[in-house]
RNA sequence: GCGGAAAUAGCUCAGUUGGUAGAGCACGACCUUGCCAAGGUCGGGGUCGCGGGUUCGAGUCCCGUUUUCCGCUCCA
């Protein structure tokens, strides 16, 4: 664990070192947990975007994009079910100093009564054998009686302060029932406190006109309440898909673990419409398909693993994420949700608006139902990142800090350089840049030794370097020196273009996915 | 947000019981070398995270604050 630490925190500093990621207004002492991303790291972070909706909208011919706005109308936020859902309640034990959520702590507490009444039941049993009348004993025992009648009060409590948002009596009932701290055993319990995880601000010049709207807590609505027009517009038939990248913002209580979880980020997120009854043969498609976009990239396949939810959220029927090993573990990078037809079901009674395809194929009118592809840009960036970095020891004790990036996800894809300064050198090399540049990205570098040079583009993941030297004003060859094996072939500067493209193109990585 | 630790040059870190800020690497210029980070000469760069306090004097002691890291919670 410890230097599993050590390891990410190498990742870290080497993502300011070499421009991948810097914190936010750094020079102003930083803002908490956001981050911007650098020279190299913009480059990689396009890389990966592009790989993403190419792979869905170049490869499916009924996945098409959209870029909604960041700002939608309040109500969206309401139907979504963000506006209840984003405000946990939460209250800290004093002498443990833990803080726990309100809500959880009364249902937890509530499940104990379920539990006392299922003892009963099944000592009752064992002592009855087979003429135990279980339905009966139920309905007579009065421990079991009181259990329930308790139970009950105190539901119908609790679900009456949840609804008028009664942070007291949630304190109250937290105090009534005896609720202890499960660490520290005391009931020595602060007051409950509201977190809103959206973001606010307000739309409209003047004060008493503005309207309160939100950032969006994810891109996913922005594609619901466009349903209608690109299915309308693109004559779009079921099943097809909506497309998005866009940034997200969630005021996180805790956000930490680098650019894993900020609070403005970026999500990559696909929803797919399907026929209701069929939406979990579409799970499981696209639980396959989207694990096979990751493992495309050939970062190990063992790193990757489903974590299927057993608790759903509100929306969901089905759920999974798929987990990539980070240096501080298994962690979620993208999840897949059947949604079923919750969030088109919920604008339509919000908007007021029909919100159905007819399916000419059965002759009816439904609601379609959906499945989510949801994927972080960021923890994308980051899995990446980790997977690729590696400090390669090399003969003679000396260590080399390379990254293994998948050729196509390189921010510079090849360098040129004069092996030295002089004799008409870095003029050829420039030459070959100026050749280059238009087909991918091609870096001249001429400072230090040539070892220095090779070595900082191992830094940065450079898959290829190219050297011109003497031999090269001669014959019109240099070598060609590859970044993972760090071998050299002397090769003709005609052919250049096509032998690196072959490999760092995002055409070769997205052929892979067939 | 609560608790613990930390913050000195671009990076990694020294800095003694309080007495005027250091090294290595990196960076810039020139010379030299030339296929895997190690040559020479010269040079630039820090109000020691920020704000108060104690003191004749604070990088050092005290208080506050910001940021980062580690736990609790949530998630893309």
């Amino acid at each position: 664990m410890a230097q599993q630490d050590d390891l990410f925190k190498k990742i870290v500093s080497h993502c300011k070192e070499y421009g991948f990621v810097f914190q936010s207004s750094e020079i102003y002492d930083g803002l908490s947990a956001v981050y911007d991303y650098g020279q190299n790291g913009v480059e990689l972070k396009n890389n990966i975007k592009r790989y993403w909706w190419e792979g869905m909208t170049l490869l499916h011919n009924n996945i098409v994009g959209i870029d909604s706005a960041i700002f939608m109308h309040p109500t969206i936020w309401k139907a979504s079910g963000h506006v209840d859902a984003f405000n946990d309640p939460l209250i800290d034990n004093r002498d443990s100093k833990k803080r726990y959520r309100a809500d959880v702590l009364i249902e937890d507490h509530l499940a104990k009564y379920d539990e006392k009444i299922e003892k009963e039941v099944a000592k009752a049993r064992k002592r009855f054998g087979d003429s135990f009348d279980e339905a009966l004993f139920r309905q007579t025992n009065p421990r079991i009686l009181e259990n329930a009648q308790k139970r009950d009060a105190i539901h119908e409590r609790f679900a009456k302060a949840l609804n008028d948002n009664n942070l007291e009596e949630l304190r109250q009932i937290i105090i009534d029932c005896e609720i202890v701290c499960p660490i520290s055993g005391t009931r020595n319990w602060t007051d409950v406190r509201q977190f809103n995880l959206m973001f606010k601000t307000e739309m409209g010049s003047t004060a008493d006109g503005a309207m309160t709207i939100y950032l969006r807590p994810e891109t996913a609505q922005g594609i619901f309440v466009n349903y209608l027009n690109v299915q309308k517009t693109g004559r779009m038939r079921l099943p097809f898909g909506i497309a998005q990248i866009g940034k997200a913002f969630r005021n996180e209580i805790v956000a930490r673990q680098f650019i894993f979880r900020m609070r403005e980020f970026e999500q990559m997120e696909m929803q797919f419409f399907v026929r209701p009854g069929e939406e979990l043969k579409w799970f499981e498609h696209w639980k396959q398909t989207r694990l096979r976009w990751h493992k495309a990239l050939g970062l190990g396949d063992h790193k990757y693993r489903f974590h299927d939810h057993d608790k759903l959220a509100h929306y969901a029927n089905a759920a999974t994420d798929i987990e990539f090993e980070m240096p501080f573990g298994f962690k979620e990078v993208e999840g897949i949700h059947s949604r079923t037809n919750f969030d088109l079901s919920q604008h339509e009674k919000y908007s007021g608006k029909k919100i159905q395809y007819f399916d000419p194929e059965i002759n009816e009118s439904y609601v379609p139902y959906v499945i989510e592809t949801s994927i972080g840009v960021d923890r994308m960036f980051l899995s990446v990142l980790s997977a690729a970095y590696e400090e390669q020891p090399l003969d003679g004790g000396e260590v080399r800090a390379v990254l293994h990036l998948p050729p196509a996800l390189a921010p510079v894809k090849c360098a040129v350089m004069p092996l030295v300064r002089k004799d008409g050198l870095p003029e050829k090399a420039l030459e070959i840049v100026n050749d280059l540049k238009f087909d991918f990205t091609t870096h001249y570098e001429e400072k230090d030794s040539i070892g220095k040079r090779y070595r900082r583009q191992d830094a940065i993941g450079t898959p290829y370097c190219v050297t011109v030297d003497h031999q090269t004003l001669e014959d019109n060859t240099v070598t060609l020196r590859e970044r993972d094996s760090m071998e050299q072939t002397r090769v003709n500067v005609d052919e250049l273009r096509s032998i690196v493209n072959e490999r760092v193109s995002l055409n070769a990585l997205l052929r892979r996915l067939g």
